[in-house]
DNA sequence: ACGAATAGTAAGTGGTGGCTTACGGTAAGT
DNA sequence: ACTTACCGTAAGCCACCACTTACTATTCGT
């Protein structure tokens, strides 16, 4: 499955911090690495990262690579979730009834 | 935010096992790690960190400890992920009005 | 054409996280 | 009461990952 580089990508605090400053719009890599107390390697080897897992698209343009988030990325990592939440609320409701026919013996 | 916690603990492949056989209902201790090839002691520490991620509930049954996914837990971390999905897709759409509109000039 | 700017890669290091074995503690069975 | 079963914790080890400092490559400006 490809949402588990996902998760694992979206994992570590510094690339979500990353993530959290694309969400505006395309960023070259010297923007995004100005201000974090990181080194500008740093900073590519996570892009790498996160262009791995498909969470990000790069378009170079000229001397600079702009880096942006990619949807569809994201869409596969929600999808897991969405399962996960809703066997989570079956079990749950199923666990719910279990205890209120026990509860029926007294 | 809570949210980190539980992206972290979802990161891990043996975690992820685990809440997978948790899906259908709650179960002991010795029925999650029943079949995995790691350490009864190896999947508590997961249940741990799973549990103070607010991912697990825990009901003490006599001799055993109950184990079920929490949907409370799981909701934070979707949430997340619904503003990423929503900022990602404003960005796009934001992106592709600046090309239509630079294409103009030829 | 030459220097400056932008960015990816290589190599090396330190810290963290997951695993194991060993142990302690409580509940159930007989 | 004693043994067995179930489970959490402690300590130690090892591999992986994030980071740094070089270095190289490509593009822009003059």
């Amino acid at each position: 499955m490809d949402y588990e580089n996902a998760i694992t990508a979206l994992a570590d605090p510094t690339r979500r911090v990353i993530i959290d400053r694309l969400r505006s719009g395309a960023l070259p890599v010297g923007a995004i690495a100005k201000g974090m107390n990181i080194s500008r390697p740093a900073v590519s080897q996570h892009l790498r990262v996160l262009s791995d897992a498909g969470l990000l698209t790069v378009t170079p343009a000229g001397n600079r690579r702009l880096y942006a988030i990619a949807p569809e990325g994201i869409a596969g990592l929600r999808a897991y979730l969405d399962t996960l939440w809703d066997d989570a609320l079956s079990a749950f409701a199923r666990a719910a009834e279990e205890k209120a026919k026990e509860s029926q013996n007294e």
